[in-house]
DNA sequence: CTGGGGATGGGGCCC
DNA sequence: AGGGCCCCATCCCCA
C-alpha cells in the first residue's frame, strides 16, 4: 500500500522516466567528489502551474480527478477562510454551488437542530451564512461546525504540478515532486539523471561497487539499505508477508503478490 | 515458476 | 523552508 496520502496517482509510476524528454535543470556531480557536490538547482517558479503560488488555490478547474472528491463533493469556486455573517453572494458565479448536503452523513437539518438545541441564541433568525456554500445557520457554532465538517476540509490549499495532474498539500511537497520531472542530479559517468542527490549517490555505487551495508548473518553486502533489509528477511524463519489463504510466508511483498496472482487465493 | 538481488521512485520525518 | 536520510514499494533480471 502506498504510504502517500498527499497525492493521487494517475499513472503507472513504476516505469522509468524518459530522460530525453525532460528539462535541463541539471547539476553534474562528479562521482568521486560527491561528498562535496553542490546541490541541485531548484526549479524556477514559472514551471509551477498557475495555481501553485496562489495563496488561496482551491479545487478549481475541471481536471478529471476533481470529480473524485470524497463523497462526490463538487469543486469549489472560491473561498475565504474567515467565518462571517451573511454577506452578498459572489457576483455572477454560475459555477456549481449546488451543495445539496446529501453528501454528508449528518444532514444539514440535523446540524441546525443540534445547533439550536445547544445554543441559547438559536431562536434568533438564521443569520450566519457559510461563504462557501451560502447555507445559513442561526448560530455561530452551527456555522463553525458546518465549515469544519464540510467546507474547510475541501478547501485547503492545493499545489498543482505543471507537468502532470498531481496535486500536493504543501509547496514543499510540490517542489520535491517537480524534481521527479526535472531530474536535476546527473551521473557524470553514464549521464543518467535522478531527482535527488542521494538517489544519485546510490546509483554511483553501482559504478564504484561500494557496498556499505553488510549483512550480520552472512558475508553479503549491499549498496542499498532497503536491499539489505529485504535480504535479512531471507535469514528469517518467519517471513514478513503472509498469504491470507494458505498462510505461506514470503520475504517480499512482491513475492506474495506473485503468489496471489498465481491463483492460490482463488483456489480456496 | 519461485526466490532473491539490484536498482530506482517517492513521500515522510527530522534537523 | 530545505536538505538529508529513512522507509516502503516496485520493477527488472537472473539463478
Amino acid at each position: 500500500m502506498p504510504r502517500s496520502f498527499l497525492v493521487k496517482k494517475h499513472f503507472n509510476a513504476s516505469k522509468k522516466p524518459n530522460y530525453s524528454e525532460l528539462d535541463t535543470h541539471t547539476v553534474i556531480i562528479s562521482p568521486y567528489l560527491y561528498e562535496s557536490y553542490s546541490m541541485p538547482v531548484i526549479p524556477q517558479p514559472e514551471i509551477l502551474s498557475s495555481g501553485a503560488y496562489s495563496p488561496i488555490t482551491v479545487w478549481t478547474t475541471a481536471a478529471p480527478f476533481h470529480a473524485q472528491l470524497p463523497n462526490g463533493l463538487s469543486p469549489l469556486s472560491g473561498y475565504s477562510s474567515s467565518l462571517g455573517r451573511v454577506s452578498p453572494p459572489p457576483p455572477s458565479d454560475t459555477s456549481s454551488k449546488d451543495h445539496s448536503g446529501s453528501e454528508s452523513p449528518i444532514s444539514d437539518e440535523e446540524e441546525r437542530l443540534q445547533s439550536k438545541l445547544s445554543d441559547p441564541h438559536a431562536i434568533e433568525a438564521e443569520k450566519f451564512q457559510c461563504n462557501l456554500c451560502n447555507k445559513t445557520y442561526s448560530t455561530f457554532s452551527g456555522l463553525a461546525k458546518h465549515k469544519q465538517l464540510h467546507c474547510d476540509a475541501q478547501s485547503r490549499k492545493s499545489f498543482s504540478c505543471k507537468y502532470c495532474d498531481k496535486e500536493y498539500v504543501s509547496l514543499g511537497a510540490l517542489k520535491m515532486h517537480i524534481r521527479t520531472h526535472t531530474l536535476p542530479c546527473v551521473c557524470k559517468i553514464c549521464g543518467k539523471a535522478f531527482s535527488r542527490p542521494w538517489l544519485l549517490q546510490g546509483h554511483i555505487r553501482t559504478h564504484t561497487g561500494e557496498k556499505p551495508f553488510s549483512c550480520p548473518h552472512c558475508n553479503r553486502a549491499f549498496a542499498d539499505r532497503s536491499n539489505l533489509r529485504a535480504h535479512l528477511q531471507t535469514h528469517s524463519d518467519v517471513k514478513k508477508y503472509q498469504c491470507k489463504n494458505c498462510s505461506k510466508t514470503f520475504s517480499r511483498m512482491s513475492l506474495l503478490h506473485k503468489h496471489e496472482e498465481s491463483g492460490c487465493c482463488v483456489a480456496h
